[in-house]
DNA sequence: CTACAACTTCAAGTTAACTTTAAGTCAAGC
DNA sequence: GCTTGACTTAAAGTTAACTTGAAGTTGTAG
């Protein structure tokens, strides 16, 4: 495949896909002329670099994981330990979560006079609550 | 207050808070010479900015909610429609934890050949989770 | 044969939220 | 009167994950 079926396929942009074989996350099969062909597993192991963002690994993190192998064996431990870390976010955000809501629906006649919203506050000035983002667009 | 004084009560560097003070975030109350002096309520802001960054608001969405103004009174919808934001990313969240902890613990000879874990890749190629980010560090 | 779309490389640009650096100001202590 | 340390500004640097731009190459359709 060349790299436009690839990008067609897997939803990453072409400049993506260079930039990912720049990191070695990818990595063409060869070249027609000057051109990069891609095996098909490239696709899947496109999946596993998606999956692994969303679980909120680094591109280099992920890198490290996969290794250079075509077949990757994927350490357990580690995906518990990234599975406890997401345990202890959605924990966090479910605070937010709750606190925003009840602050929404809070008849105190101002956020600053609510002892709840207060509390958030604190939480969230305290960096209890840190090390959360959600992605701009 | 000078701003080593706030930077020691909010835990907020003395650079980041003329950052902030460039952007609006924030406002001395004026001048001994040349060095900013803070009224106390500044402390309360902090805590108002680093719950709306802890809730996924960028600086610049921060800036607008709270105004300029010394009392600010926060949109009850906006609240909202933040808080169901949450909500959607702990959903998706949720997901990626468990299917990671089905991994870690699936006797599959490998992950590839689980087939949960395949659901998993394929959701995350899909962007159905997307958006997502634990911040480094 | 020639145009053209799709590729190529390499360097530089983008965004957010800061931090760092260089050069200067100023009040206080010795 | 000089040093010191905490402040000041303005500009440049940082990081991640890409995207964009400029300039060149190639396979194919007409």
């Amino acid at each position: 495949m060349e790299i436009s079926q690839v990008a067609k396929k897997s939803g990453v942009s072409a400049s993506t896909l260079r930039f990912y074989e720049e990191k070695g996350l990818i990595s063409s099969i060869g070249r027609q002329g000057i051109r990069r062909v891609f095996g098909p597993n490239v696709l899947e192991r496109l999946e596993l670099i998606a999956l692994g963002r969303a679980a909120g690994f680094s591109l280099d993190e992920i890198a490290g994981i996969l290794g250079n192998e075509a077949k990757p064996e994927i350490d357990r431990e580690l995906l518990l330990r990234k599975a406890n870390e997401l345990d202890g976010t959605i924990k966090k955000l479910t605070a937010m979560r709750d606190g925003l809501k009840h602050a929404a629906a809070c008849t105190a006649p101002s956020h600053l006079e609510c002892p709840r919203f207060r509390r958030l506050m604190n939480l969230a000035g305290t960096g209890a609550i840190k090390g959360l983002t959600t992605n701009k667009k």
